[in-house]
RNA sequence: GGCCACGUGGCGGAGUGGUUACGCAGCGGUCUGCAAAACCGUUUACCCCGGUUCAAUUCCGGGCGUGGCCUCCA
């Protein structure tokens, strides 16, 4: 089965041919690690993980490596720290503001169902290498010092902007920020900076007598290099992130390595938005993961996520999270208890295959979970056998669980969705208990009152031929 | 202002040069003491205007609208 992928830096999608299959090397741009992830942040984190899942399943689980940085070290770190901690000294402020945000991440992104990448690398743990091709840019001649900074210069770069789609002239024209006296020009980025008195500083590189600190670019430089390699296979990270990060990562790697590209595809997730509306703190729309999760279970949010293609926008919304409960619902009633196909649907892999098509694969999904209807369509397909009972099952929870979905079986989901209810499942079953007696003496009035109290607390009955069952509602 | 995306039925959301996406909701039915669930059936679509074509929602151009980026925001 052929892998394809949309590669910004080309703008078109195309087949994936890893540089070394025997490693298949992803990197994607994680959190800054100064306040706690919001549902933004959540989406690359699910995306990549979708992907990384794909890549393990295609190319062996060993065969794959996924590396996602922690940046902490980074002004707006530096402020959070300096507002929360007002009394401590700066640089145990940060360490108390990163080691929180960085656990509460790792909470967070475990509860979405989110493979740990295979390295995990810290800015702060890698300054050494960002010294080396710090020292080799100014080598080369792309790298120059002023006034204890060191910036890249784009103009050392012919096809600077090539991932944008920008020229330089235009960057310049659409301009609207003070540029700094001592750049050569004003697109030049830094790449180390002088480190203000309290402020975290290591020894400087390029003979700078002054302690400063790493830009923010050319930390994803240094640690997938030190990962991955001079060149790579995939790049990611959200759209808004192509300019100027990614751009200035391609400038540092390429020229600190003569390489024709840093990475053979770049892949972006588009832009989230809430309710119909810009995120942002002071619309009061602001979702963080933690928050969300409190009401809703993570792989409630990671089908939500995935109900829209990966580089599309995304609405945000309830309704959104309402559906995907559903459905999730509906499969776990589907799955009961079975055990995964050997393999995942083929359909399904090769709606994934395209470009991540998750809408389609998930499509796929619903199929799987009424086979009666679908049967007919699946003829030919992977889904041999009993199409109509246990072989659908295995083979949708197979599916699913290869983009992390429907891991558990139905009375794990089951008890989960109880547990956080908080329902007292005994005081349930004897009300059932007391409704079924009065049903069964055609007492409707006293039967459907308890139904009714059973309502109230959030449980919905459904009376089969083998009894009486209950769910909690949505 | 410059650059880059996107615009599909009540809602979400794929896809396609001519044939049912799918899900939710709605409507009708089966089942049920009544419901719920489940199952069966079913209504509604491709922003506007030109062009190319035998044929465009799908390709091209223009317009309108929404969003993103333009030095540290996923």
């Amino acid at each position: 089965m052929e892998l394809k992928l949309y590669d910004t830096l080309t703008r078109e999608k195309r087949a994936f041919k890893p540089l070394d299959p025997g490693n298949v090397r992803m990197y994607v741009c994680g959190p800054t690690v100064y306040d706690f992830a919001h549902i933004g942040n959540a989406r690359p984190v699910i995306v990549f993980d979708v992907l990384f899942r794909l890549l393990r399943h295609l190319y062996g689980a060993d065969h794959v490596t996924y590396v996602r940085n922690i940046t902490d070290v980074d002004d707006k770190i530096n402020a959070r720290a300096a507002e929360e901690y007002p009394n401590s000294p700066l640089n145990e402020a940060i360490r108390k503001v990163t080691e929180k945000t960085d656990k509460r991440f790792h909470e967070d992104v475990a509860a979405l169902g989110c493979l740990p990448p295979t390295h995990e690398p810290r800015a702060t743990e890698h300054i050494a290498e960002m010294k080396t091709l710090i020292e080799r840019l100014i080598a080369n001649g792309n790298a120059y010092v002023a006034e204890d900074n060191v910036l890249f210069s784009v103009r050392s770069m012919p096809d600077y902007g090539k991932l944008a789609k920008r020229s330089l002239d235009e960057m310049i024209a659409g301009a609207r920020v003070e540029v700094a006296p001592y750049k050569r020009d004003p697109m030049d980025f830094i790449l180390w900076k002088p480190s203000k008195s309290g402020e975290p500083a290591w020894p400087s590189p390029a003979g700078i007598k002054t302690p400063g600190r790493p830009g923010w670019h050319i930390e994803c430089s240094a640690m997938s290099w030190k990962y991955l390699g001079e060149m790579f296979d995939i790049h990611g990270g959200g759209i808004d992130l192509v300019f100027p990060h990614h751009e200035d990562e391609i400038a540092q790697s390429r020229c600190a390595f003569h390489t024709p590209v840093m990475a053979n595809y770049w892949m972006h997730n588009g832009f989230l938005q809430v309710e119909g509306a810009k995120m942002s703190k002071s619309e009061g729309n602001f979702v963080t993961i933690h928050e969300l999760l409190k009401d809703w279970p993570g792989e409630v949010i990671r089908l939500a996520m995935l109900r829209t293609h990966y580089r599309q926008p995304i609405d945000w919304t309830i309704r959104g999270l309402e559906e995907s409960a559903k459905a999730l619902d509906a499969w776990y009633a589907f799955i009961g208890e079975v055990t995964p196909a050997e393999q995942p649907d083929q359909t399904f892999l090769e709606s994934l295959c395209d470009d991540l098509n998750s809408p389609q694969a998930i499509a796929r999904l619903h199929q799987m979970a009424h086979p009666p209807v679908a049967g007919l369509a699946m003829a030919g397909a992977t889904m041999s056998g009993d199409r109509t009972g246990v072989e659908a099952q295995r083979y949708l929870k197979s599916s699913a669980m290869t983009v992390g979905l429907l891991w558990k079986t139905a009375s794990q989901h089951q008890a989960a969705s109880i547990a956080a209810a908080s329902i007292d499942t005994v005081a349930v079953e004897s009300l059932i208990a007391a409704r079924n007696a009065a049903r069964k003496e055609k007492n409707f009035s006293a039967a459907d009152r308890i139904r009714g109290d059973l309502e109230k607390m959030g449980v919905v009955l459904k009376d089969t031929k083998d009894g009486t069952t209950w769910e909690i509602a949505r």
